[in-house]
DNA sequence: TATTACAAACCTATCATACAGGTACTGGGG
DNA sequence: CCCCAGTACCTGTATGATAGGTTTGTAATA
């Protein structure tokens, strides 16, 4: 029988430092103690911390750099990337599933963005999905702006959850959009997936959330056939 | 300048695992190599290793155990859990964001729920529903019921990605749960929440996806009142 | 032959220590 | 008052040691 807040001295470790965010009400960009102090506090080895820090870190909860100490941090999706990217990889998850939740988020984000967008974001939005149609010879680039422009679409639906969610699903994106693309082999149905970004742009510019809605959908049905064309299960 | 892969020999070994369970196609269950093996495979010391091994096992990509080797781990919402509390926290997320979240993914949920349910979580659901009527009077108890409730009604829906969201947002229901609950402080209210439940349940086992929206909005609309009455922004 | 008991081999958990290299603060000097 | 160098503080990585959990082959047993 030990003391009982015991899952192993790293757990606990990791526990501790997460109450002492919690306690003092660290906000992003604070420094927390160093692996000494906080090993001579919790009275582990340095090894403990370490790997407790390290835990966190891999969370996004805490930021770490050589020579600095460890701070707290903003919220970030790379590591709910990583773990969408694990269950796709291990057969957990298939990308039809994802597009279902893609397709029920995006559905209202297009609302509120329609809604809540600065002016500053209706610019952008529009001048992404203008760059897009520049870029219909460089996939690579392609991909990117249209990454860019469903982030900045939930972004300017002024909901970090929706950012984060969406930002998770962007690692596993990169992976299978090249999929997508190459299932559009007609220079017609290119443009037809261009076409609908600005749409869906425009829209939103418009403050119109009921159109904007219609070209969110029109963009998946028209996604989601292309990843079924792809054999993409 | 040193070899590229490099952003520190423990993100290195990160991805080199990660690489090693793509490559080798493991699944859940598998197990990965020593430590030592790792470290020799790597030419780097155990504990780098080892920080590698704690940073997935953060993330539940892979799971731990003393004695045990490394095994790739079943997805789990716990790592996304921490980090919407830590969102939360930090003021990064309000509870009423995620109660939006919440709303849009769970009226997909019960949409899809309502086709694709087993007839034994019809079961379960309304046994789930009705439980919690009989657990008016111990709201710890109600709670887990409640959770549970939900859970089931996402793996119902057949997506596993639904099913992890509603899970990570657990952490922090637990939280602010009470608060909501202590909002209500007569038995009509209390009552009402509980029909809800249990009308949701009804719909979705008498497979009509219309009334198990309707109830579904209506359950999120109290719920919403419950929390702004109480203040929780 | 099937089964159980046990011990050797293998692994992880944690600690102490050492040293290289990055940061940040502080006291002088201009 | 500002700039700069040096020092104290921190993190990154490696090594070696001990304690204790798991696995598995083997040998005794039913």
């Amino acid at each position: 029988m030990e003391n009982l807040g015991s899952g192993g001295l790293v757990s606990d470790a990791i526990g501790a430092i997460s109450r002492h965010i919690r306690d003092n009400d660290l906000m992003p960009g604070d420094r927390l103690p160093s692996e000494a102090n906080m090993s001579k506090e919790l009275n582990v080895s340095r090894t403990v911390v370490r790997e407790a820090f390290r835990s966190l870190a891999a969370m996004r909860i805490i930021d770490l750099a050589t020579g600095k100490r460890a701070a707290v941090a903003a919220i970030d999706p790379a590591a709910m990337s990583l773990m969408i990217e694990h269950g796709v990889h291990t057969d957990q998850i298939n990308v039809q599933q994802i597009y279902d939740v893609r397709r029920t988020i995006e559905t209202r984000i297009v609302t509120l963005a329609a809604i809540r967008r600065s002016d500053t974001e209706a610019t952008d939005l529009l001048a992404l999905a203008q760059a897009m149609g520049h870029a219909v010879d460089d996939p690579a680039r392609l991909m990117e702006l249209d990454l860019s422009f469903h982030i900045l679409l939930a972004q300017a639906s002024r909901n970090p959850v929706f950012t984060l969610i969406i930002g998770a699903f962007q690692g596993i994106t990169r992976q299978t959009w090249p999929i997508g693309w190459k299932s559009r082999p007609t220079a017609a149905s290119r443009d037809l997936m261009l076409a609908t970004h600005m749409d869906i742009a425009r829209a939103v510019a418009a403050s119109d959330p009921q159109q904007a809605v219609a070209s969110m959908s029109q963009h998946f049905d028209e996604s989601v056939r292309a990843l079924l064309t792809a054999g993409l299960t």
